[in-house]
DNA sequence: CTGAAAGCGCTAACAC
DNA sequence: GTGTTAGCGCTTTCAG
């Protein structure tokens, strides 16, 4: 075999550098530098000459090289990688929640791996595994509906991962959550329509096995203290809220109260198919996310409980526990009434 | 030093695997076996011994262990890792299709990397490097309304990472896309207000820069064809569609076509305004995902643009890549018209 | 049936 | 100012 003239050489690098993915080694080569040099060049260390930084920088951009964050993350073990568990994405609640967590992860240099359940706790147990062999940095999670063993989440936390729990949360209170205000919201629906003058409400509910319920339930009657005639009803879906609430209508209350979104969205449904007028007919007053309410004229009165809020306060409770917070404790949003003209 | 008893080595060696995260090493010193030995029992291969087999997974089980990604995708460079990039997650179309594309993922198991871009540029631009730097193996992309430049897109195809893009494609045919039909939606909202004998319609669009309403306003005039009394309006928003109808229904139109569900819950705020009954005094008829048009009653009649039924599409189209195909495609979905009670 | 060894791409302590 | 070296955790020949 003949020595090949190094310009032949230089060249046949050259095609298999844009063949493949540029790594430190290549450009190295091609520099004739040593892969730790162009490494701290990259990295504008001090150590190195600009004449070499200047070369290198150069080459790595004409060849458009990108780190290999799987390389980086082996051998810094860090990976800046925060998972993030919901029921589903596809949902006016989460959809904001993860808007916020995933902006304020860009903010600060993490990347978000999002994973729905499908409200399934197998699929859930999968999910947390893969963020385990992801070795996340920390783990926002919602349970699902049945979530019974806490076990999986909690060995996150034996491996100094960070859990926060957001909205559907474990009632085990050695974990830290970020929740709206349930309690405060209902109070503050229950007020405002005791402080209208209202005589006779209509208080749908969800389903009442949840503690979201049990917990804007308990908050709402203590406020209402039977100063005024309450009828509680339970709907499981928009379209049970729809039902009970065309049937409720038949008693003529002066109020609709809805306990969340989904609740809402079908009990207008019911007061557009009476073709009653809000609020002369009928008062409305919802705890919202603050979208469906701005859908109606008028705009329907609500106290808002924000999923996008929910992340920011998510996040941040996430990064005070990176830096070493050992403090588990649970954080509520503030709770704001948002007028609209329903009641 | 003297030697320590095997037992307190045993012991000190447990507590470190404890405290830290498992590794092959860690169970194969505590085992007395070779690495390797250990790496092909917990992947079931022939050559190991049921024995072994047997002793190698309890260990690693009553250790937790997880195979560490980042070392796995390092060394088999596969990452088996979508990069999916939206404006905003925070959407009724693109939550839905996230969540399609999300579930198909899981099921051939890849992961998903979701980037929000906020429509702007430079992040766009930052969020396609974060997707180099960890290897994606494709790109579901629906790019900035302001972008300009395909080239950082282009390059990703050159390193043979296929890019599929949605929803907001570039015009640029070398390009594979799917894309809701919005020719064939537009037309077949048109042909249902013709069908129905209506004779004044107001049509609502949005902003008329956008290619999507270029597309489904001629689409929709062709289909017209000035057989009816037709006055075209663009609205940048929600509010503002709802000002158009508000001032468009002081000339009594028989029907509002809405292009998109932004627009629709604009107008219906208008109808609702004005108090008029829906389909008596007024027909409505709207492109949409689906879940707005299902609010009011009567149900809003709707040419359903799925973002679901995209993230599917886009996932096929996606693997169809990944297996070898190059044949650039642009799929479209199918569109199909959802009878409510409101023409 | 099991082990040794190389190497994925990168960082960082240590040498010179 | 630059190079050498070891090693992150894993897979995978190749030997035995």
């Amino acid at each position: 075999m003949f020595a090949k003239p190094i310009a032949v050489n230089k060249l046949i690098l050259q095609l298999i550098v844009i063949m493949n993915n540029t790594t430190l080694k290549k450009i190295s080569e091609m520099l004739g530098l040593s892969i730790s040099t162009v490494s701290r060049a990259l990295k504008n260390h001090p150590d190195i000459s600009d004449k070499t930084k200047l070369r290198v920088t150069e080459l790595a951009n004409a060849l458009d090289y990108e780190p290999n964050a799987n390389a980086v993350h082996l051998r810094t073990s860090k990976n800046n990688l925060f998972g993030l568990l919901v029921p589903t994405v596809a949902n006016f609640f989460y959809d904001s929640f993860i808007a916020a967590v995933e902006e304020e992860c860009r903010k600060s240099n993490y990347s978000l791996m999002i994973l729905q359940s499908g409200d399934e706790p197998a699929i859930e147990l999968e999910n947390i595994k893969l963020c385990r062999q992801n070795r996340i940095s920390g783990l926002f999670a919602c349970i699902t509906s049945q979530t019974v063993d806490l076990d999986p989440y909690l060995k996150l936390n034996g491996l100094d991962i960070p859990v926060i729990f957001f909205d559907k949360v474990p009632d085990d209170n050695t974990c830290n959550k970020v929740c709206v205000a349930d309690a405060v919201s209902a109070t503050i629906a229950a007020n405002t329509i005791l402080k209208n003058k209202k005589k006779k409400v209509v208080a749908l509910f969800g389903n009442r096995n949840l503690s979201i319920t049990k917990k804007r339930l308990a908050a709402f009657d203590i406020a209402i203290n039977r100063k005024i005639k309450t009828t509680v009803l339970y709907a499981n879906s928009t379209a049970e809220a729809e039902e009970l609430t065309t049937q409720s209508l038949i008693e003529n209350p002066d109020t609709l109260f809805c306990m969340s979104d989904e609740i809402l969205a079908g009990a207008m449904k019911a007061v557009q198919r009476a073709r009653l007028l809000v609020p002369k007919d009928i008062s409305v007053i919802s705890i919202s996310n603050g979208f469906i309410p701005k859908l109606y004229f008028p705009e329907i009165t609500y106290v808002e409980t924000s999923g996008y809020k929910l992340g920011k306060l998510a996040f941040s409770s996430m990064m005070a526990c990176l830096a070493g917070s050992t403090f588990v404790q649970e954080l509520t949003i503030e709770s704001v009434l948002v007028k609209g003209g329903s009641i």
